[in-house]
DNA sequence: TATAAACTCTCCCCTAAGAGGAGAGGCAAG
DNA sequence: CTTGCCTCTCCTCTTAGGGGAGAGTTTATA
């Protein structure tokens, strides 16, 4: 299979998947006198894998290992389980990161005005010194 | 004021400062014998609110157009506050998309027995084929 | 069969915001 | 005057590809 039949089916770009096979993840054959790349069945469920896994926001490393563990048949599930954990910690941090920020700049946004004069609480906040 | 001093006031690193002056959101005098930067009260004050703004996630970009408000004596607060709102807007958005994806991997993560048998529902959720 | 359209290839630069390090030069104190 | 710390520029690296140039390939149509 093409490259771009492979890219439709596995709903990333061709962009992506070259890019794919560029760092190894996955192996197509390649033909060595057009350099044109030919998918399996077994490549086109590694890619749709790969698809998924990206959107549950698993980085291209955490992947390759998931990946490892997909293709193991006497893999346990203890380590699949133990990477989507640590991925939820994760997850949990970024959240309360960004709820923090979002409760402050929601108290600045609420002092500030809007008008047209140029006081302006945000800005002060800013800009208050850090030394004292 | 020589950049490492800079540097530990504004609580940036030297390379920070340095990253900045390159990109032109700082201008401090140079030597132009010795290439030494040097730095002023107003330089110091402008990374001290780099800093506070790159903590409330605010781009480098969004930054500029921050101290451009600040720096005009006669600005109306509302583009300041228009700013942060759309802040606001791209943290909750994110803040949804994470909540969204916690709560996938965390009903994957309990259906999964984590013990040393193959059988795993994240990896099967993962492998599930598209094209049906 | 000829040709045009669509596809694929490699190579290169670009993104954000710096971090890390090499090698060279500068500066202040003892 | 030397030692040690400071600073300089330049280079590469990070994530996960996107955009595009220019050249070769395949497929469809006339």
């Amino acid at each position: 299979m093409n490259i771009g039949k492979t890219a439709k089916l596995s709903g990333l770009t061709v962009k992506t998947v070259r890019y794919y096979s560029d760092i190894g993840i996955i192996k197509p054959l390649i033909d060595s006198n057009t350099g044109y790349r030919s998918f399996s069945e077994t490549d086109l469920a590694k890619l749709q894998f790969l698809a998924k896994a990206r959107k549950f926001d698993f980085s291209l490393d955490e992947c390759r290992e998931l990946l490892a563990l997909y293709e193991k048949r006497d893999r346990s599930s203890k380590e699949v389980k133990a990477l989507t954990l640590e991925k939820i910690v994760e997850i949990d941090t970024k959240l309360s990161d960004l709820n923090m920020l979002r409760a402050q700049l929601s108290t600045l946004a609420s002092a500030c005005k809007g008008d047209d004069r140029p006081d302006c609480p945000i800005l002060e906040a800013l800009s208050e010194t850090i030394d004292k």
